[in-house]
DNA sequence: CATAAATATTGACCGTGGTCATATTGCAAG
DNA sequence: CTTGCAATATGACCACGGTCAATATTTATG
């Protein structure tokens, strides 16, 4: 018989994301140690084995919450809809680790835990925002809405990439100013 | 004094590197094991670390080699320019392994084995290409090679990686079938 | 050739992610 | 209540990447 999940099991495993949200706010998303989550959701090992498929699934989904909140919802015009992506940039390129999920997670892993679902959101809600604008004009309408927001979100993780890559500049902060400008190059030629 | 690097050094890195390319060959680059690599090639754990960084710098070494023999050299026209994308494409969805170091390596982790030298040179490679394809009439005219050939390479990480999803399908030849028409969507949207 | 210094190699050791047989807890039926 | 079973939790254990003080080898120099 297919019993419902228990309480206690979304509790633990809520815990278990709390806690690790937590640390991950002043040790950073690389610093998190399956067995200091552990302890400090007061649970063992094999129990936060049996909620998450593995460490990266939690970190994940962490960063999924993230992004939850940063999917940008109205863009006048094209200006705007690049100021929309300045939130997720800057999430992409806070931290290393969050590019590192994304790479694995929004591609080749697949099924992540919620992460593919938010993407899916995102690139939905920009196609959303595309279309508008290629009503009003302002958007070339050659590829379809959903073409052009994929398009998007590649160059979105492309130029996060290169604000990290140490080759094109020494100094982080040049590095993400370059990345930057790149992304705004990259987009705007791409959806004008 | 700063003495060259001795002989049997370089020996021992190629060894390591051809023993560790011959088995990627019959496990897959996902089943390499530094114990076997540094067994079969007769050196101790410890020389593999003093030769690489760790196991994902030789592993992006070989993905290197490989990715060095399918850089495309001349393209006729826009057809022959997405014919040319064809092997890295499939070198990209041929193992998992491969587009997780690309997206590590590309971006993140930066100055890796060799790895970011070639996709320079292929990025390169491609703004020539696109360059003279542009002075034939044949790709608009309005951003630079170098950002159009930037933007291709953000497309064929993005297309490999949605190729690996099992989100879009569940058989993974369609998904690869599919991914290929996004790829060439993407490019000829992107660069026409 | 002797010797010292730089280079290269070694392998025991460690941290951490992940497994699995076992124990415990919650729930429903008798 | 209690009995039986599925869901959940446990923690000893393992695999594997990576470290480092010690050792061996090469090379430059007097």
């Amino acid at each position: 018989m297919a019993r419902p999940v228990q309480q206690r099991s979304i509790q633990t495993r809520d815990r278990l994301l709390q806690v690790a949200g937590a640390m991950a706010l002043d040790q950073g998303l690389a610093g998190l140690r399956t067995e200091a989550i552990v302890e400090r959701a007061g649970v063992a090992k094999g129990t936060f084995f049996a909620h998450f498929p593995d460490k990266d699934h939690l970190v994940a989904e962490l960063v999924a919450r993230r992004m939850a909140g940063l999917i940008p919802t109205d863009a006048p015009n094209v200006a705007g809809f690049l100021a929309g992506l300045e939130p997720l940039f800057a999430l992409m390129t806070a931290e290393a680790e969050v590019l590192d999920i994304l790479a694995r997670f929004a591609g080749p892993a697949g099924q992540a835990a919620g992460l593919d679902v938010v993407i899916c959101d995102l690139i939905a809600a920009q196609a959303g925002q595309l279309g508008a604008l290629q009503g009003l004009g302002l958007v070339r309408p050659s590829p379809d809405p959903a073409t052009l927001a994929e398009g998007v979100f590649a160059f979105l993780l492309h130029a996060a990439a290169s604000a990290q890559c140490p080759i094109s500049a020494p100094d982080r902060l040049a590095r993400q100013q370059a990345a930057r400008d790149l992304l705004a190059r990259l987009v705007s030629a791409w959806i004008t």
